[in-house]
DNA sequence: CTGTTAGCGCGTTCAT
DNA sequence: ATGAACGCGCTAACAG
């Protein structure tokens, strides 16, 4: 590997020159900065990234903190973050945090020891106090999918009451009456959100809301059977089933159908996020837009702003609105 | 920040033994350690993997190439990868290949530049000549669901012909004669070995290979839908579809479906890859497991043995053995 | 077992 | 506009 050092020789300059035409940022006569590229590519001549970093004291790297690698929901958000900065030339590193909190922290040091430049965070389990504090500790941190006040104009995050109130709202309008809930973990906020956005709902058409009909999953297709069962057990009768995510949306179908029920003629279902499995659920699945995506988008352009002092064309929203996506598991009530 | 510096200050030791303390290699006195270990924590030293890196010529990171982030197919194996690389203090930089040669090659370069010591490919673009290349170049490369003679000891794949016959020969031995097959794209080493074994169980049943009855798609759901579109235009019948991967059975299910077809009843579907939403299809999806996520285990284990050279109990097998796995949409023909 | 001394490859003053 | 020199924080000989 040729370094600037064996690049300055060959082109008979000194290596601050080099350098300058490198980085670009300081004038250099046409005719030496040729003599430079001539010699570089003559060299095959790369730039140590690495030394770079230490010189410069910017990596070029930001971490990604989700959840899970697997699984639909960040499928969408990695790979946007990840093309939006690898187009910039940084390098994005990616760890998982599986709700853990400890294990969410041991991710958030790797990052920082990393010398990541900023961090980009899904993170569920840690506090509010914990992010804060590493904002104050001056680390460049963004969150998605989550908002602290203090730092509001670093979050990306959905209005998870307005989603958690269109869907049961949609099966309200579409004339059910009785309408059953399985909610995400409480202790998460983008979950108790929904939930307090399906009371409203409720609230608002005058329909009781039934402690009966609530239960609680963890996000996960098998919860959403078990919490069907939970209800079946209860004995009420309901004709729509809204679910605070597709996973358990899609465990609650399965788990339906396996005792005997016709979705969706006998009992509708909603789900949220709309991830890509969604549509092959069957019947397809109705669902919240959950535009995580999109998060990541800005998430990954205030990070090339504000970090790398790039000039983006877009002024960014913080608040990305769900909305309702109409497929197959909702119908009127027969 | 502190740096080693102020650490060997502290303790009054000099600069190296520091070092020592912290690569753990070379012997240092229990008291000398205890003095610096001391001072580290009451500094809240933290070492500068940059520099680091620089000094040792070691980035501690490896690159990840897959071809999407998002899908199904790549993120149990990234998870594993992530944390078994993790596990051992190395960070993974992941990056999307998109099934593209240059979008491959530009992802892998990048990777390169950042000084990654070993990278990990699920390449599907480039030639064997382009890796052999890079192999050569004495980078550290590991292929993940491909085999090159060359470096097959860097290999980790499946027997993709035998996946493709054991699908096929499921269906045979459940009664099937007639039996469709929509491919990956042919180009594709996987797609087009799932296809020998796919014509291997039909010779093995002196069953005739009816080219018609044979269609290529991308891996796509869409394209299974289009796929089962042309096969039904051919007028020719079959009472069972094999698909390439989960993706177009999903799709081929659906289009089949709003065909107004039973599944299963009028037409089995066997898929391949057994990803997670496999069995969220309804039926639930009768599929070859393809054990991705175990090679990306083999992997990352050979990087961390003979990069890193520590050593690993797991003895490795290059080879990964696929298997049916027996779920609700292949039954025996009426 | 421990200290001294060079680099690693590059960015960045400070002169010229 | 260009060059010389220093330093980023750490590892790795080489002495002792």
């Amino acid at each position: 590997m040729a370094t600037i050092y064996e690049v300055s020789k060959a082109a008979g300059v000194s290596l601050a020159t080099v350098s300058r035409v490198m980085n670009g940022n300081v004038k250099v006569s046409d005719r030496t900065r040729a003599k430079v590229i001539k010699a570089m590519d003559e060299l095959g001549y790369k730039p140590n990234s690495i030394a770079q970093s230490l010189a410069s004291n910017r990596s070029n790297s930001v971490g990604l903190l989700v959840s899970e690698l697997h699984g639909s929901f960040f499928g969408n958000m990695m790979s946007t973050v990840e093309q939006v900065l690898r187009n910039a030339g940084k390098h994005v590193v990616i760890t998982a945090g599986h709700s853990d909190e400890q294990k969410e922290k041991d991710a958030i040091e790797f990052l920082l020891d990393r010398r990541c430049d900023a961090i980009i965070l899904h993170a569920e389990a840690v506090s509010d106090e914990y992010l804060l504090e590493l904002n104050q500790r001056n680390v460049e941190v963004v969150l998605i999918n989550r908002r602290i006040e203090q730092m509001a104009e670093r979050c990306f995050y959905t209005d998870n009451e307005l989603g958690g109130y269109l869907a049961t709202k949609a099966a309200i309008d579409a004339g059910h009456k009785d309408i059953a809930y399985i909610s995400g973990p409480r202790f998460k906020q983008d979950a108790s959100e929904r939930l307090a956005g399906h009371k409203r709902a409720l609230a608002e058409a005058n329909i009781d809301f039934n402690p009966q009909l609530l239960v609680e999953g963890g996000f996960h297709e098998d919860e959403g059977a078990q919490g069907y069962a939970q209800l079946l057990a209860t004995g009420l009768s309901f004709t729509a089933l809204v679910c605070a995510n597709d996973e358990m949306a899609s465990g609650a179908m399965t788990a339906a159908r396996e005792g005997g029920v016709l979705i969706p003629e006998q009992l509708s279902v909603i789900g949220f996020d709309d991830v890509l499995f969604a549509r092959y659920l069957y019947p397809k699945l109705t669902t919240i837009d959950n535009p995580i995506q999109r998060m990541g988008y800005g998430a990954a352009h205030w990070v090339l702003e504000h970090v790398y002092k790039q000039k983006t064309p877009k002024q960014h929203t913080n608040l990305f609105a769900p909305k309702l996506i109409v497929r197959d598991s909702l119908v009127v009530p027969s």
